[in-house]
DNA sequence: CGAAGAACTGAACAACTATTCACGGTCGTT
DNA sequence: AACGACCGTGAATAGTTGTTCAGTTCTTCG
């Protein structure tokens, strides 16, 4: 009766979590949140149902684990971006930017995570999600508050203004379908990102700058996806 | 066989069908979309759940015009407060600030008309609700570009981001529980009122004087709200 | 008043999926 | 190899609500 999980036994466990939870994700970003039920997801996973309950407690659980992974996926790309930055400035649009790739990129995916409707209860893994990345933001503001490049402000309030302003013109239900052209894309991202430097207090001319700066690298990244 | 319906019948009808939205509009900004239910909805209005499908055809269409109706009462109080301006900036200050106050009286209500997930399908309603208010507002800035106080730019993605980042501030998840102090509720219509125009590209000092001007009207609505 | 049509009722129905669980297979120890 | 513990299966279960409809009540008009 002494049973213990060796070593290749706890590595094929975790392969089918994380295949299971891939799976997830690759339905959410084919069609949608809706798209992500057991039964569906189990196939993709090449597992059976009820072995998806093996793994997560609920589906609850599973879409909460799904949000956080993306979640944290973005949010060390942000990281990324903003430290290697020569600027708080430019830390700051860099992170507007990457964030705006990053949704433009996903589209699906992001509206899924962000605000699609799922017929379980994930309020509370968005509500994290969210602050995390506000957090950051905010984090980038006020070190451009510090450095005198900003009025004061509340940066909470200013964060998740940027925010919403990005998810709603990029991935939200009025965006526009620009997923044709690249050059619309990079368009959009600029765009956005001038809008959202203005808004805390960037000078125009100077954001214009900025922006130029920061879109050069993730544009990469947006022409790859 | 003559039968027709006469003109106390076609007021009492009406009325139902006004005390069905009516019982839905409170379900709705008491307890959330999800408090949106037939049976409930029925009760609330004093008639059966069968009843509800003699004015609507399924809840989908009920909901649908629940919101059709809530934006039509946010569009009405938005192009009031933007024409009784004195200029275009004022007006669009106006504009913004008066989906901020808005917003932020009904804020249940608000959260279930935009994003709140909904088990049927509304999201033809919500993209229209949305387009119309974003139509709005970008008239008013195209108007501002065009008296010269603002740079040109995208008036309808500027439009759209401009909601967005109202929305994500002010009701979304992340929106702070501001309710028990108006001082603070209208430090906030200020503060997102101050982000949106600076956005589209009005300078700091300018802006700051629109702020207050426009917040002077409305503020009294919230506080009766 | 009475017949015919319209509106209302609310209990029964239907459909959809998350979740369960008894069974069979697989793995680890002795 | 044998035994026990764990892992995987997938058909059956269960709970939730929107929707229907046969019967009842109300309204109109000859």
């Amino acid at each position: 009766m002494v049973y213990r999980r060796t070593h290749q036994v706890v590595k094929r466990l975790a392969a089918r979590r994380s295949a299971i939870l891939a799976a997830a994700r690759d339905a959410a970003a084919e069609s949608g949140m809706a798209a992500v039920q057991i039964a569906p997801v189990a196939v993709r996973a090449n597992v059976a149902a009820g072995t998806v309950y093996r793994y997560f407690p609920s589906k609850a659980d599973l879409i909460s684990e799904l949000i956080a992974d993306v979640s944290r996926d973005e949010l060390a790309a942000i990281r990324r971006a903003a430290d290697a930055a020569p600027g708080p400035s430019s830390a700051l649009a860099a992170a507007v930017s990457t964030v705006a790739v990053h949704v433009l990129s996903q589209r699906k995916l992001s509206w899924g995570i962000l605000a699609e409707p799922v017929d379980v209860d994930v309020t509370e893994s968005r509500l994290a999600s969210r602050r995390e990345i506000a957090g950051e933001i905010a984090i980038r503001i006020d070190a451009a508050v510090r450095a005198g490049h900003l009025p004061a402000q509340d940066t909470q309030l200013a964060a998740t203004a940027l925010l919403g302003a990005l998810h709603e013109s990029l991935v939200g239900p009025l965006a526009p379908d620009h997923l044709d052209d690249p050059a619309k894309l990079r368009d959009a991202v600029q765009s956005v990102t001038l809008l959202a430097l203005r808004a805390v207090g960037v000078m125009d001319a100077r954001a214009r700058g900025l922006v130029v700066q920061a879109a050069a690298v993730p544009a990469k990244a947006l022409v790859g996806a």
